[in-house]
Order: structure tokens, then C-alpha cells, then sequence
DNA sequence: GTCTATAGTAAGATAGAC
DNA sequence: GTCTATCTTACTATAGAC
């Protein structure tokens, strides 16, 4: 209920008189008909006519709801990275209230949300990963990193000892890897033992 | 004049009769020329007609000597592959001549080298640093990292106490990483301090 | 808002002369 | 081996009915 208000808050329902979100479901599916389709052939190979087939849509009402081709994939994107930043930052709120103090402990809490995250939704993760959007996504992808090594940054030298700016690159980097790692395995439990070693790596190194 | 013969084996001359390499040179040129314009418009965007333009060559030329665009994408990648691997064979054998016997030093000489040349051909390690390429390069490239990881892995194992293997995974995934890094920055001065900065880094973490 | 049908275009690949 | 000219295909995007 309120989940929906938010989302019409923030996509309004345009003109329709009262229909209870048809429209938005319409939109959802061919997100999700999007994300299978671009995920099965990458963004260049995938085309229109294959997604609205398995929304079971119109190319009318995909050229309605989006500016396009790109703009669907931008959607895609957005829409996972705004989740994965929730995750990282609900785990480090979290942890803060279980009394976690230490800044290398906060940011493995953030890790480790984020990582369970790339193995949930491993099929977007390997769509980015994989590479090959739209003309001008790498700028947006970049972006989006170089924002994220900066709230770490800002996470890891809340302390007395504050880590170096290499550490902090090398650190991000070592998470976003494994995340990539994480989303190409086979099973969950190869992927979570991934996971936990490289946290626990983090952590030795870190912690002097 | 030995290097051209070497050429020449790999890619023999067909049926001219003693053309002086006349073929090879319209090769090398279509080469140099989609090192360009893919690393201007990316893949998919590019189109065969600017690198033939480009090239001063024909299309006709540019499907003799490949199979397509897809080719000459891959030929890219193999040529800027085995050069990297010969940089960083080269500078290990270096170091061991040099009398360089510790594990993770070797490693580290190998990567130096390797840094250097992302930097020195940042244009084509931008270009599959952006990722995007034909239908299927992403499991070649895959295949090549792999066989990067068992190389270091062997490489870090011949030791008394070898590393874990996720340990070298992380390691190498850096050095990866920091190809990235050093391949997209600005100058060469910030490049190479970066790079040192992480090698050092990867040195403290290393030697226990 | 959703649909079908179609316009418009771009680009990869080929044929055949030189 | 190299060229020009052309063919063919595939797909994005739009127009307009319902």
C-alpha cells in the first residue's frame, strides 16, 4: 500500500481517472521482461520485439511508458543500484544500532549486504558487469562507483587512525571484484563461502 | 626482418608472388585503424566504414583479410593479450635473473610490467575495460583471466608457505583493478604513482 | 493507455571488375 | 589483393485506430 504511493509519488499515473495502477503494472512487466531479455543477450543484441513479446505488451506502450531502448536499460539500472544501496545502507544503520562502532566493521556490514545482494539479483549484476549498454552508460556506471568509493572513504576515516585514500580505492574495488565473482557462481554455498572469505580478508587487512 | 618472418609464418602470404608484404602492411594499417575508431565509439557503435575510411583501405580489403567486425574486434584482443603476457613474462625472468627468488616479489615484478603496459596502450585497455564486445567475447576474456589466476596462483604458490587461493584471487583481482585505474587517468604521473602505491600496498599485505 | 502496421534508416556483408 | 557498387536484413521509432 504505502510502497505503491511512493512509487506513484514518484512515477504519477499521469491522467487515468482512477484505474487502481494498471499502468504501473504494465511498466513493471516490461521491466522485468527487459531485465531477462537484456540479461540473455546483452544490451546491443537484445531488441524491442523480444521484450514486449515476453511482457506479452505492445511496442506502442513500451515507447509510452519509456524514451527507448536505452532509457529501459537506464531504468534497469537505476532501479538495481538504488536497491543495493539500500541493502549497504540499512546493514551499516543496523549495525549501528547493535552498537558496531568501528568504521572497517561498519563497511564490512555494508559489504556484506551488498554482496548477498549481487548473488539475489545475479542476473542484473552479470547484465552490468558483462558491460556493453548504452552509448554514455560507462560515465553514468563510473559515477555511480566513484560516489560510492567516497561514502566508503567518508565511512572509513571516521576514526582516529583514518586509512589512506589507495586503501579505501583498493578496498571498494576488492568488494565490487568479489560482487562480480559472487554473481557468476553456480550455487549459493560456493558463493557465500566467496564471500565471507574475502569480508574476512578485508578484515585482516585493515585491522592492524 | 626476423620479426616479419615470424609474421609471415603465422599469417603466410597466400599466393602473391614476392610482394615485400605489401597485404601485411594493409592488415597492420586495418588494425591500427579499428584500434581507433572502437576505442573512440566502442564496439557497437562503431562501423566498419569509418575504419576503412580511416585506414585509407575498402571494405572489400578490410572482409579479405577478416571474417568481419566481429574479427576484427578479436584480433584486437589477441594481439593486446599476448603482448601483456610477454611484458610481464619478460619482467619476471628479469627479476629472477637478477636473483629475485621470493614469491610474491616475482609476482609483483609481473605486475609492475603489466601496469605499465595498460598504461602505455591505455587506448585498447580503455576499449575492453568498457566491455561491450561481439556476442561471445565475454567468455574469451573470462577464459583469459582464469588463466591469469592459475599463472599467479602457481607463480605465488612456489613457496615454502603458499598463499590461499583466495588470497590470490584478491590479489590478482587488484592488480586487475588498478589496469582500470591506471588506464583511465589523466597523466602519466598520477598513473604511475598510483601503480606504485598499490604495489606497495599488495607488498604489506603479502608479506606477513 | 494500448494496440497494429509501417516507415525509415543504418550497416554488415557480397559480387564482380580491375 | 584491392576496389566500388549494391544487396539484404534487421530493427528502432512513429502514426494513427481503438
Amino acid at each position: 500500500m504505502r510502497l505503491r504511493d511512493r512509487v506513484s509519488a514518484v512515477q504519477p499515473s499521469t491522467t487515468s481517472t482512477r484505474s487502481g495502477g494498471r499502468a504501473q503494472e504494465t511498466r513493471a512487466t516490461l521491466l522485468a521482461a527487459a531485465r531477462d531479455v537484456f540479461a540473455e543477450s546483452g544490451f546491443a543484441q537484445a531488441n524491442i520485439a523480444d521484450v514486449v513479446a515476453r511482457a506479452g505488451a505492445s511496442v506502442g506502450s513500451l515507447y509510452h511508458h519509456f524514451g527507448g531502448k536505452a532509457d529501459l536499460y537506464l531504468a534497469l539500472f537505476e532501479d538495481y543500484q538504488t536497491r543495493q544501496e539500500a541493502r549497504a545502507a540499512a546493514a551499516v544503520r543496523e549495525a549501528r544500532t547493535s552498537g558496531v562502532t568501528d568504521p572497517v566493521d561498519l563497511f564490512l556490514a555494508g559489504a556484506a549486504a551488498y554482496l548477498r545482494g549481487c548473488w539475489e539479483e545475479r542476473g542484473l549484476a552479470r547484465l552490468f558487469l558483462a558491460g556493453g549498454g548504452p552509448t554514455g552508460f560507462e560515465l553514468i556506471a563510473r559515477r555511480r562507483y566513484r560516489e560510492w568509493t567516497r561514502v566508503n572513504a567518508t565511512l572509513l576515516r571516521a576514526d582516529d587512525q583514518p586509512l589512506g585514500d589507495t586503501l579505501v580505492l583498493v578496498l571498494t574495488s576488492v568488494v565490487a571484484e568479489a560482487g562480480s565473482e559472487v554473481a557468476v557462481q553456480d550455487n549459493e554455498s560456493d558463493a557465500f563461502r566467496l564471500a565471507d572469505e574475502v569480508l574476512e580478508l578485508i578484515s585482516r587487512i585493515s585491522h592492524p
